[in-house]
DNA sequence: TTGTACGCGTTATCAC
DNA sequence: GTGATAACGCGTACAA
């Protein structure tokens, strides 16, 4: 690889000039200009991103903390976060926490030690007290995570709305026995717990009652669904319908249903949680809340490429809106 | 972050005692030794990576280029690759090439350019011809991939035995008129040859005809299983089973199979690929070629950590074992 | 407008 | 065993 060394060389001019052409400098004569570049263009030159970074003046990659891989959701979420990256030859390394919050220390860690330029969460398993200290050090933002405080940017999806709708539209099916089961817990205020609230606002609203025993959570898997849905048909009071905190978790109770010769939805319905390609695989289909992960993935990306460029960026909270898809399984 | 002058300062020893220390050199007296461990220890001193990349000492990040994340064998391979490698304190960076020849190569550049240590290719685009030259520049190996070339590392699973395994399994339920759709060409020597060859081997050994109408080429998602079925049903001659490419492809035809209310596998056998969750969420469950993605993921990231470490590894050629998962769709 | 000299944080070479 | 010094490739204050 040639350095700007060699284009000194080649090109009988200073360093600094040559660094200043390289860099879009205003004050370089037209004709150094030239010959630098016929230089650079010769020995087909490219500025060493690694000296550029020790500088600190080059933003190159951004990393994004995940809980896993493997989830569909996040899947798609890294698609479209590194193709509006790529597009600014902008790196995106992916950081798998698996929910430990060391891991995610860890990895926030990088920041400060300028391993990767930003940092994307869209997952979060610390307290923010934790987490703050880390926008010292650069650019951190959320994604798909809301946390109260103004201090930091966030893209999300209005879960709570989203919950809300998915129970009227059982409601309004004219169920009214509904369970919930969830990926993170029924506190007030823990993991998911804008859906839950979302959940709580339309119940009351309709005087329903959510009983505890039709409460299920940490439920994420396939596996999860199944078990869920053999459980409840070992009850002797059941629900006539069942809110699920995602599609593999309402696929996983097509199976067992399938298994238990339980209709969907006749005997139970069942609405899924993200519209994946899965949810039209599932027999019955599923009726579904459909997340817009496309919007929410550039979206990100352009925020953090603006907290690159601009030094104040102001309005850094995005909420973008959810819908319901309608299949077969409500 | 502190750096090593400010250990320098606290401990009031030499920088290049410090730096030995860092680097577990031998010759250090053990009390300077344990001052400049105190040192660092009271400033909560990092080694900052990027300037030793700069000098050349560092391996951190292995690039990963795939077609596209949102495929669930690549979303998998991506998990066990990232895991493994996280256990050294090595970064995964993904790189969609979205099957773009010029986007691989952009891809690959970055390794000349020192943005990585390393490069796994989970696809290859372009010729070998084109990709050996960055050899030059740090280490590339293929997974998943197989090129003929005693020059790259490879860790890869045998598709052409995975072909022939599927094409028995079929003949020997008794299927004799076999159609096939796979996610490349169906030539001699183009993408997925190795498993073209095995359904030809097996094919000629019981001498069924591979029949030209009967064979789908490029075909990927769900939708272009739908499609495939469709178009099968217009046939006046039809086939009794088909071997897809992938368990999308397949999954997508037992959807179009229940709308156009046709029996798998009474009336068509589909036999899937990769052994994917969805394999069993589909109605029938697909039978299908099981690929260890797990331990494939784990194989490459071993072997590129050896690439790092040792300086001429020999034996790089790995190949594992594949087998078939018997459900309902044969 | 141009060029010299220095610093970013590290490691390697060389003398002592 | 130890420490001064150069070098990696780049950007920039400063002087000219």
């Amino acid at each position: 690889m040639a350095t700007i060394s060699d284009v000194v060389k080649k090109s009988g001019i200073s360093k600094s000039t040559v660094s200043r052409v390289i860099n879009n400098h205003p004050s370089v004569s037209e004709e150094k200009r030239r010959k630098v570049l016929q230089a650079m263009e010769e020995l087909a030159y490219t500025p060493n991103p690694t000296a550029r970074r020790m500088r600190g003046t080059l933003k190159s990659s951004v990393g994004l903390i995940i809980p896993n891989v493997t989830n569909p959701f996040f899947s798609y979420l890294i698609h479209h976060i590194e193709q509006r990256l790529s597009e600014h030859s902008i790196r995106l390394i992916i950081m798998q926490s698996s929910e430990s919050r060391e891991k995610e220390l860890e990895f926030l860690d990088l920041l400060k030690q300028k391993q990767v330029d930003g940092i994307i969460l869209a997952a979060v398993e610390n307290e923010m007290e934790a987490i703050l200290p880390y926008l010292e050090y650069g650019p951190v933002m959320l994604c798909n995570e809301y946390v109260q405080t103004g201090e930091i940017p966030i893209v999300r999806l209005d879960q709570e709305r989203a919950a809300y709708i998915g129970v009227r539209h059982l409601i309004e099916k004219g169920y009214r026995r509904i369970a919930y089961c969830t990926g993170g817990l029924f506190a007030e205020d823990g993991k998911d717990k804008d859906r839950n609230n979302g959940l709580r606002r339309a119940m009351e609203e309709e005087g329903l009652p959510i009983r505890p025993e039709w409460v299920f959570v940490d439920q994420h898997t396939i596996a999860d669904g199944r078990e869920v849905m053999r459980r409840l048909w070992q009850m002797d009071d059941r629900p006539d319908a069942i809110f699920t905190g995602s599609d593999e978790v309402a696929a996983g109770m097509t199976l067992s249903a399938r298994e238990l010769s339980i209709r969907i939805p006749e005997d139970i319905a069942v609405l899924g949680f993200d519209d994946q390609p899965l949810a039209e695989l599932t027999y019955p289909q599923l009726t579904t809340i459909h997340q817009p992960i496309d919007e929410m993935g550039r979206l990100a990306a352009d925020v953090m490429i603006r907290l690159f460029t601009e030094d104040k960026p102001q309005n850094m909270n995005y909420e973008l809106p959810i819908s319901i898809v309608e299949r077969q399984s409500t």
